[in-house]
RNA sequence: GGUCUGAUGGCCGAGUGGCUAGGCAGAGGUCUGCAAAACCUCGUACAGCGGUUCGAAUCCGCUUCAGACCUCCA
């Protein structure tokens, strides 16, 4: 298998990846809370993953991919007084929590099928991970690592912290958790501010709740990845990903009960993506500055100059690096259009070279460049970079500037549609909408053929007319060499 | 205030000690009846100040600025 070097968040640098079990990678990554649409923020680490996921299998690994749904247990301003957020938003539009959470999932996976995001291997929801996150939380209660108060269960984090370090991962220590954490304000049950819920007990006019030993009540927002990557992937598993925001207080605390539920962590690799800002700031729900991927897809938001293709938006992320922040703007999305147009006309004329007896590049080239990008910690723009060089040979040879051998075709078309189609995700928009071109292609191509008789009598009157009507019609014309060629706007 | 990250040409965005990133926009040219497309050429960018070095955008220090997390957020 091939070498791949990965950014751990851990340890703060790149390391050379390698699977608990030769050939097989679990990979656990922080899915959506849904009580919202998705925005633009939800397709960084998304694409970031699918990214990964691709290239995993792409290697030959048979890779256990774990997304969740989060469905119950996050709760709005504080993780523990905070109102539940499925359960407000269904409160706000006089639902069943479970409506709110049904229906914002399938939004999800219509904006994700758009960006051509694959389905994860398993999409587990936090609701249906109660026993498992009980059985988890007992463990906690018995290892010594977390305190009953008023029917709810709390993370004892000193406690832990005597035995091993809390914080690691964000690169706290407990002594500047202690000095920056706010009071209590004598309201809760906890016993310091900084301990976290593992089970909270159920007001009365609460409506997600599930009997325990403890109380009726629900799990805390940090325990279901807990529970249910464990389940799945095991005790131990290859990769933890998610949005850079979730770091602190999110993964710490996963990463503590995990810890303290079996003595050991869990996760091997942490992997963060980066943010999307936009005007330099981070584009996030509290903050009110997101832009939903559906009004990016129709251009409906006063920001936006234009609607933007699905696959612009996911060729707009795989340009950046994934822990780079990506600064939004239309510019910067125009610019994305452009290129990613350019690059699926290539793929289309790079289909039409014709061989020759030799070739005048050396079409391994690209593929060794690809491979080391990706293998360099998943460096997806120098892939397309290195795939932008090539769209200028592989126009050249379409000029007659440079040829090349059957073999060396064939050989390029495969790196080509590996890493632009299969790894990368991208899809030809405008080949798979064009579906009605072959109803217009005999009627096209005979008024083509009508202004190449203009042309050869030069009479550039009928010619351009020709030209001009189809022209207004959203067919664009392109004379070559020995004939023509044409395409739908 | 604490922890951490970043500052690259008009815009986006790679690059970590010497060798062209790339895309978009712009200028000139080639091709073409004209156009479109394509191709060729071009800008000599690395926040500022010091230092290390034969050599720094890249390493070190300081300064300035920006951002993230520390409360829900991908």
């Amino acid at each position: 298998m091939e070498k791949i070097t990965l950014y751990n968040t851990l340890t703060r640098r790149k390391e050379t990846f390698e699977p608990l079990n030769p050939e097989h990678v679990g990979m656990y990554v922080c899915g959506p809370t849904v009580y919202g649409d998705p925005h633009l923020g939800h397709a960084r680490p998304a694409v970031t993953f699918d990214l990964m996921f691709r290239y995993l299998q792409s290697l030959g690994y048979k890779v256990r991919y774990v997304r969740n749904i989060t469905d119950v247990g996050h709760l709005e301003h504080d993780a523990d007084e905070g109102e539940d957020k499925i359960a407000k938003k269904a409160r706000l539009e006089q639902l069943e929590p479970m409506e709110i959470a049904h229906y914002y999932t399938e939004r999800y996976h219509a904006a994700m099928r758009e960006l051509n995001v694959l389905s994860p291997s398993i999409e587990p929801h936090a609701s249906g991970h109660i026993i498992e996150q009980i059985e988890m939380v007992q463990k906690i209660l018995d290892a010594g690592y977390a305190y009953e108060s008023n029917g709810s269960i709390y993370f004892d984090v000193e406690a832990y912290n005597r035995d091993y370090r809390y914080g690691r991962l964000s690169g706290r220590n407990l002594d500047d958790i202690v000095t920056n954490t706010r009071d209590l304000d004598g309201q809760s049950d906890k016993r310091h501010s900084y301990d976290f819920a593992l089970w909270k007990k159920a007001s009365s006019e609460h409506i997600m709740r599930w009997p325990s030993p403890w109380s009726d009540g629900f799990p805390g927002w940090h325990m279901e990845c807990s529970a249910m990557s464990t389940k799945y992937l095991g005790e131990q598993f290859d990769i933890h990903g998610g949005g850079m925001d979730l770091m602190f207080p999110h993964h710490e605390c996963e990463i503590a009960q995990s810890t303290a539920a079996q003595g050991k962590d869990s996760a091997r690799y942490w992997v963060h993506n980066n943010m999307i800002t936009i005007n330099g700031q981070k584009m996030g729900k509290s903050l009110g500055n997101f832009i939903t991927l559906e009004q990016l897809f129709t251009g409906k938001h006063d920001m936006l100059q234009q609607a933007y293709t699905p696959m612009t938006i996911r060729f707009f992320v795989l340009q950046a690096h994934y822990r780079s922040t990506l600064d939004f703007s239309n510019e910067a999305l125009q610019a994305a259009e452009k290129g990613l147009d350019r690059l699926m006309k290539a793929v289309e004329t790079l289909a039409k070279i014709k061989p020759a007896a030799t070739s005048t590049s050396d079409v391994k080239e690209l593929e060794r460049r690809c491979a080391e990008a990706m293998a360099d910690d998943l460096n997806s723009p120098m892939v397309i970079s290195a795939l932008f060089d090539w769209v200028r040979i592989i126009n050249q040879a379409a000029e007659g500037q440079q040829s090349f051998t059957q073999e060396d075709i064939d050989s390029l078309k495969a790196t080509v549609n590996k890493y632009v189609f299969e790894i990368l995700g991208l899809r030809n928009e405008k080949a798979a909408e064009a579906g009605g071109k072959d109803m217009v292609t005999p009627l096209v191509e005979m008024l083509l053929n009508m202004r190449m008789e203009a042309k050869a009598n030069k009479d550039w009157a009928t010619s351009d007319k020709i030209r001009d009507n189809l022209t207004a019609i959203g067919i664009r014309v392109k004379d070559r060499k020995d004939g023509f060629d044409w395409e739908i706007e």
